[in-house]
DNA sequence: TAATGAATGCAACCGTAGTGCATTTAATGT
DNA sequence: ACATTAAATGCACTACGGTTGCATTCATTA
């Protein structure tokens, strides 16, 4: 059994050919996907079994959604320390404009937020716009 | 000439009469709007009036779009303190899951976030989900 | 090996975003 | 006031992401 085989049973996913595949190719990506970014790379691929997966790597806490401001969902895989709960300290997400990649800064937390009485928070969400490192290079 | 009509004026808007309308529901509501909100609002506008309508204002720094993580885009009127740029103190949004309102708190500033060298910002989004103060009465 | 449930494939549907073009409306100069 | 010109609007249509229902295949286990 390979280690994705494990680490997809070890939360709970049936490894599948189409899961591996799939986790594969997120895991070798260095910004987040969207669903036609998965479907492109694999043209035998239906959309559904794509959505669905995501939605269960989602459920399971395999992948955690981005919502870079695109108005497309982008999934990104949840690293170690990646928590994707309020009370811990989420990392925040940069969105280059030029490239359209979405990357996960993990180094860079987002900071405690007071809300004003009553608003109750349970999820928090950082998105940065600009220019990354490797297009600011050119 | 309205007070409305001055502030369109200003703002290098031609203040036609859908656009009064439209600035007028902008203002009366407490919550951002979506483009469909509008149009159930005014059964007799057109769609694309309502959206490009809305491009120009945000063109023109009287609106700001807002992504509050429904993939669905909202706006809200600009206030005089609510300045869309980058270097500035941006307000954050809040997004009720329970109502689906999305709010702009305005009193409640994006700290600043030192990036990684190379990376530069451009625009800052917060959107914090929850439950706002009206749901959690009840 | 049969039974069972999960995963996948197929075929739609819905809603938002966006564009091209004709038409109307408003502003300007003569 | 009228013609000219540009902007604003209305209409039709397309594109695409998200989503669901249902049939079918696949894998697990009794």
């Amino acid at each position: 059994m390979t280690d994705i085989e494990k680490t997809l049973e070890n939360k709970s996913v049936r490894p599948t050919a189409m899961r591996i595949l799939i986790y594969k190719y997120l895991a070798e990506k260095d910004s987040a996907v969207a669903l036609t970014d998965i479907e492109n790379a694999f043209e035998k691929a239906e959309r559904t079994t794509l959505y669905r997966t995501l939605k269960t790597f989602e459920e399971k806490g395999i992948v955690h959604q981005i919502d870079d401001g695109t108005n497309i969902s982008k999934f990104a895989l949840c690293e170690p320390g990646c928590n994707c709960e309020i009370d811990q300290d989420l990392h925040l997400h940069f969105h280059c404009t030029h490239c359209d990649k979405t990357v996960c800064l993990t180094e860079h937390k987002i900071p405690h937020i007071n809300l004003p009485s009553g608003y109750i928070a349970e999820d928090v969400n950082l998105v940065i716009k600009g220019i990354c490192d490797t297009c600011s290079k050119h």
